[in-house]
DNA sequence: TTATGTGCAAAACATTTGCAGGAGT
DNA sequence: ACTCCTGCAAATGTTTTGCACATAA
């Protein structure tokens, strides 16, 4: 997919932008299709996907290749790590400070042009762990 | 899939784990399947993928949850940290040591129980990154 | 002997794509 | 008008699964 400078700014995109700024729980597509088809029910999951890459190759949103089966998507564009549960697959965004001075130490210990990275904590949130708990008890 | 006491080694399981442990490239499974079929001509893929995930599962093997479309297998299990080429989608391990204490600051940032962590680099590999410069100067 | 594993093929998912008609500029 | 975009459906790529037969213990 190309990114041209005459991109429209058309109904499906306008809306699917703002259903996804509306959520913290970096949906797949097919979650962002679900909510978009609320307001445009006639919408296609092929224009869902086209614009989610469309966006996020323009740096309009963020596409989170993270653990799971699904791609994820992000409003949220400034650089911020992840953790995701091992259970239910939720994930969440974790406030901590981005190490920009590790792409360096990378850089020099590999034959690579490091570019970025990404940092993914794995865990189990509270409400599996609640479940968790529980189970053991019965 | 369930890990049972009584796991058999079977012909099959015990190539996978030799053509994996060959290799230091985290293949994907048809990679895996493709291998194994020089020596088990008759070997079915469905296997090499039920034999990864069990292997995965019992701790014997890596499951990598990279970027990209397909899951990669790694038969070294010490923590460590990888690399990826945005251009050929080649997998390299970094030899950088593992940050250990970091689990804990997210688990005061989160709500989740932190079980670990996965750091993945990405930029160009010297190759495609050579590709580049020549495609540059034509 | 018997539970476990395999090969094969079909199914299940996630994602991409071709195309004819629709819409923004 | 002329692109670019959409909906639809079909195609593709990856992984999982059902089942009859095979095999390790």
């Amino acid at each position: 997919m190309q990114l041209t400078p005459q991109m429209r700014l058309t109904t499906q995109r306008q809306i699917i932008l703002e259903e996804l700024g509306k959520v913290t729980t970096h949906p797949t597509a097919n979650e962002v299709y679900d909510m978009v088809r609320k307001r445009l029910p006639r919408i296609g999951l092929g224009t869902v996907y086209r614009n989610l890459e469309l966006m996020a190759e323009s740096g309009i949103i963020l596409k989170l290749e993270v653990g799971g089966t699904q791609k994820r998507f992000d409003a949220t564009i400034d650089p911020h790590y992840h953790i995701r549960c091992l259970s239910c697959g939720k994930v969440d965004d974790i406030d901590m400070p981005v190490m920009s001075d590790i792409n360096k130490a990378a850089e020099d210990l590999s034959q690579y042009q490091v570019l970025g990275h990404h940092i993914e904590f794995s865990g189990l949130c509270s409400e599996c762990n609640d479940m968790d708990e529980k189970q053991l008890v019965n």
